[in-house]
DNA sequence: TCTGGGGTCCTTTTCCTT
DNA sequence: TCTGAAGGAAAAGGACCC
């Protein structure tokens, strides 16, 4: 507290304008394939596939085309999915793709026998990366109030802005995407409504390159009509049960007394729900937020035995430790809480972690803490994919997280060698 | 032929202390 | 020393999202 002197007169000034909350989500259009576009229009209109796995079929591209601009590279030259072999999924595929039969999340091998002749790029994070940044900075010399939501999607408060009320946002929405459009040559919808998630079902409405602007007294004709499903953080689980009661649009759900939400789903997500079915969202947009866990994983190329290939195993294991330990580094988290996750040949997986009495950001501490938790966990089974992650995170020279008591140094449970389900490893 | 990688948040279970 | 209750923290798992 500084001792100012107290102002003589209170400064005169108009109490805040009560002005009603406007809130937009802004979603990119097809934002991977789009920036791919924007460096090979050539292949505009052709099934393109993003996603792989380790093999890269780009690398020949790469360099026989060294010296050839992206954009005159022959399309004949591009990699088809029928060349490719390995493990991997679909990230994202155009919409010429899409009427094979081809969509995300699709195994590739699977993708290739229906659409042979897609073109496969590899999924390039950096360049979305960059082009991610490229737009927020757009946004935010707008609209300053903004919460990054992933590397293709914002929420921006609309309310204080300037012109933020005209038309609903309609008005404040245009010149985004227009000024977007101007500085990136991308495409993107925007939904506005009195909350985020309303937002966030209005920029679904009219895709591609779309605006709809969405007021409370549209959630009978416009909200209750849609599939439960369509609410974010209604998933195939929550959705499924929903639908087993006879519940599948967002009317539905609203008609349920909440305590009827409440008794079968219960107190938190029951009350959530009912909330969600009528429209009410009181989140504000964040526009600052830190990191809770950092991670790293890999899906093997085939699946890994943890006795026949112990020495690959650990290899991978420690340079998996050795990654989260350099984006710690980089970016200047210390964490506490070390865990490790695990994939069998079955798909089922398993988690373990443990916390240390002191933050880290040490590969070699990383290393020996998870190697305690792979201890825990029963190894006799092939496994497909091990990762490594670091929670509880804080920056080095903050202060601790005010420890009620210090965390007792605990004797790990599931008990260690002594399992007669483990193998001594790595 | 299967099914990525990086996150957040929540609930339940387990363990420890009082 | 045992027993049981209560509450907190850590661990484990799962749902969900991009």
């Amino acid at each position: 507290m500084t001792d100012l002197p107290a102002p003589a007169t209170l400064p005169i000034e108009a109490p805040a304008a009560a002005l009603p909350r406007r809130i937009a989500h802004l979603d990119m259009d097809a934002f991977y394939a789009s920036v791919e576009l924007l460096r090979y229009p050539q292949l505009k209109g052709l099934p393109i596939v993003i996603g792989g796995g380790r093999r890269r079929l780009d690398e020949a591209l790469a360099q026989d085309y060294a010296d050839v601009p992206p954009h005159e590279i022959p399309v004949a030259a591009f990699p088809r999915l029928a060349d490719y072999t390995g493990r991997g999924v679909i990230t994202t595929a155009t919409y010429a793709a899409r009427a094979f039969g081809v969509g995300s999340a699709m195994g590739l091998m699977k993708a290739a026998r229906l659409c042979p002749q897609a073109i496969l790029l590899p999924v390039d994070f950096d360049a979305y990366r960059r082009c991610s940044r490229q737009f927020k900075a757009v946004i935010t010399s707008i609209a300053p109030v903004m919460e990054d939501r992933g590397v293709d999607e914002v929420y921006i408060d609309f309310t204080q802005v300037p012109g933020g009320q005209r038309e609903g946002g309609r008005v404040l929405a245009r010149l985004i995407q227009k000024s977007i459009f101007e500085a990136t040559g991308l495409t993107c919808s925007i939904g506005v409504a009195p909350n985020k998630l309303l937002a966030k079902m209005a920029s679904e409405f009219d895709k591609p390159n779309g605006i709809s602007v969405v007021w409370p007294d549209d959630l009978g004709t416009r909200i209750w009509p849609l599939a439960c499903r369509k609410i974010n953080g209604i998933g195939p689980k929550a959705d499924a049960r929903l639908q087993s009661h006879g519940i599948h649009t967002i009317g539905d759900l609203a008609q349920r007394p909440l305590a009827w939400l409440v008794q079968h789903f219960g107190k938190a997500y029951g009350a959530w729900l009912h909330d969600a079915a009528w429209g009410r969202d009181e989140r504000p947009v964040v526009t600052e937020s830190e990191p809770v866990s950092m991670s790293r994983e890999t899906t093997f190329e085939r699946d890994l035995h943890a006795v026949h290939d112990r020495a690959e195993l650990g290899r991978i294991f420690t340079a998996l430790c050795e990654r989260v330990a350099e984006d710690l580094q980089r970016k200047g988290y210390v964490g506490r809480t070390i865990g490790i996750k695990l994939r069998y040949d079955d798909f089922r997986t398993a988690t373990r972690d443990l916390t240390l009495s002191e933050p880290t950001q040490d590969a070699a501490v990383i290393r020996q803490a998870a190697g305690q938790c792979l201890k825990r966990v029963p190894l006799q089974q092939r496994l497909r994919l091990l990762g490594v992650r670091v929670a509880a995170l804080e920056k080095p020279g903050a202060a601790p997280v005010p420890p009620g008591r210090m965390p007792a140094p605990r004797r790990s449970r599931g008990t260690a060698l002594s399992d007669p389900h483990t193998v001594p490893l790595f």
